[in-house]
DNA sequence: AGCTGAGACTCAT
DNA sequence: CTAGTCTCAGCT
């Protein structure tokens, strides 16, 4: 769900840029954008459990628009799951085969308009179009990172740390994971509208940014309501700016707002602190070193044996997680790293919350280095001496040489 | 008057 | 695994 009214609230700082701005260097693209947009093409074929892999070419025509301008896309998908998000998955998942339902009824009454319209609600992101995807990007030479977790999180740290120059996607938690550089609404010919964090602080209208610390501004996104942490009730982005500029730390938050009257779930300020924990340190992969890390670090010793950063596991169970070859949820091996065992192609047109678990579980990834540092400025010094270049094991991006 | 919250719509073709 | 945008009713 993201940060509810925070992209229009940074309309005086997005900046209509094409793609061609990052010639040269590589970008971290949302696959699951991508993916729900191809989808969203073929949305009654998929319904009607048709054959078909629209969806793959969509995404490659994206993938090739890119490259034509010079950009080398590394496609990010999503791994395990975090306990925080967990929730809202049944009820999403009930209100989709609804519209199944619907859409099929209205199908077989030939009313094929009415039908379609169902179908696109209907219709969700499997792992296997994950794969699919996937197998394609192996063919085609394209880079791409299993997350092990939220794709949120990698994309944010693979930008703090330099290997990718920006981020494609839609969502707005990436700038509460001071991504440096966000381009959101990308079209097919690579126009879209770029953030960047640091002009966060020239914003002044609805409300005046300049004076909010990194602190302040992640405070005010959790307070709104993010994925992590539900809002108090009337507390929007609005008033969460209010009470982030006024007061310093979470627990003076909360006792203004009761003083105001607001009503506070007795526990608020312990999922607030977790939420606050999950943007600082979720754990990521860092391809350069080819081991886990979090997106900022270090991780406080008293946070790092917390579960909603996502549990800690050694550097081959998360190499595993990454290239394919574990199950991001149960971290045992799949048995058959090549072949999915589930569920065969056009069996099921939504996932099954068992199904949603294991996009980045199907495919067996292999590696490939290069040239890691994306900062246009210093990418020829780093040429010489890149770590990528050096590793004889070819830690580095996935992607199928 | 300003703000929140909820529901419908968009995306793709 | 949507997330975002837009609109509008209801509340303070
Ligand atoms: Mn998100």
């Amino acid at each position: 769900m993201g940060i509810s009214g925070l992209l229009p609230a940074l309309k005086a700082v997005q900046e209509k840029v094409h793609v061609s701005a990052y010639s040269g260097t590589r970008v971290a693209v949302d696959a699951y954008v991508w993916l729900h947009r191809g989808v969203l093409g073929c949305a009654t074929d998929l319904a009607l459990g048709r054959d078909t892999k629209r969806y793959v070419n969509y995404c490659m025509e994206l993938v090739g628009m890119l490259r034509h301008h010079g950009v080398k896309p590394v496609l990010i998908f999503d791994g395990g799951h975090l306990p925080a998000k967990a929730s809202t998955e049944q009820e999403r998942y009930d209100k989709r085969q609804k519209s199944l339902k619907e859409g099929l009824a209205l199908h077989k009454a030939g009313r094929e308009r009415e039908a379609a319209k169902k179908f696109q609600t209907a219709i969700d992101v499997t792992p296997v179009m994950a794969r699919d995807l996937i197998l394609e990007l192996k063919k085609m030479n394209v880079e791409y990172v299993v997350a092990p977790y939220e794709a949120d999180a990698q994309m944010a740290y693979l930008a703090r740390a330099g290997q990718v120059s920006a981020v494609i996607t839609e969502d707005s938690d990436l700038l509460v994971y001071q991504c440096p550089r966000v381009l959101y609404k990308m079209d097919r010919y690579g126009d879209g509208y770029q953030v960047l964090y640091d002009n966060i602080a020239r914003v002044q209208q609805p409300m005046d940014l300049s004076h909010l610390s990194p602190k302040a501004f992640r405070y005010m996104c959790i307070l709104s309501g993010c994925d992590y942490a539900a809002s108090i009730y009337s507390m929007g982005l609005k008033r969460a700016y209010k009470y982030a500029i006024a007061h310093e730390t979470p627990e003076a938050i909360v006792r203004a707002a009761e003083r105001d009257g607001m009503v506070v779930p007795s526990g608020y300020l312990q999922t607030f602190h977790l939420a606050n924990h999950t943007f600082l340190y979720q754990r990521v992969w860092d391809p350069k070193e080819g081991q886990l890390t979090s997106v900022e670090s270090p991780i406080p010793l008293d946070i790092s044996t917390q579960p909603y950063i996502g549990a800690l596991m050694d550097a081959e169970q998360a190499r595993g997680v990454v290239e394919g070859r574990v199950d991001p949820m149960t971290l045992q091996p799949f048995p058959t790293a090549l072949v999915p065992t589930w569920p065969r192609v056009g069996l099921s047109v939504v996932a099954t919350s068992r199904e949603k678990k294991a996009i980045g579980a199907l495919v067996k990834l292999e590696s490939e280095d290069g040239s890691m540092d994306e900062n246009k400025e210093g990418a020829k010094e780093k040429k010489k001496g890149g770590v990528g270049s050096s590793t004889p094991d070819r830690r580095g991006f996935g992607s199928y040489a």
